[in-house]
DNA sequence: AGTATGACATAGC
DNA sequence: AGCTATGCCATAC
């Protein structure tokens, strides 16, 4: 694996309990902001230290490649940091988004 | 070495 | 306001 997968997933890590990142804010703090979908990828091979959970594309909820139960793990890991969710079951992210490593 | 695919994002219609 | 089409970078075959 290259250095960029690495570099998400030391993002991904660094993401605060109660918050959530999206795929397009962690490859933007990577480094390059067209890494959305390497981003996405990464979590795909990402090892069981990084908390796939606190990341989310930009509608708030998780991808349709996640498994159903993943989903619901996901969810259920969210409420249990603080995360709020929306009817819809989305996260809402104007609460729980991450502000950046820099912060 | 080239082609195909992907856990996304943004823009246009 | 919601859906469709295109772009972009990295990994895998």
């Amino acid at each position: 694996m290259g250095q960029t997968f690495a570099q998400i997933w030391a993002l991904v890590r660094q993401i605060p309990p109660g918050r959530v990142a999206t795929y397009g804010q962690l490859a933007r703090w990577a480094g390059n902001p067209r890494l959305a979908r390497a981003a996405g990828y990464a979590m795909h091979a990402a090892p069981a230290d990084v908390p796939c959970h606190r990341v989310v594309n930009r509608l708030g909820g998780l991808s349709d490649a996640f498994s159903p139960e993943g989903r619901a793990t996901h969810r259920m890991l969210l409420e249990m940091e603080g995360v709020r969710f929306r009817p819809d079951g989305t996260v809402d992210l104007e609460h729980a988004l991450w502000e950046g490593p820099s912060v």
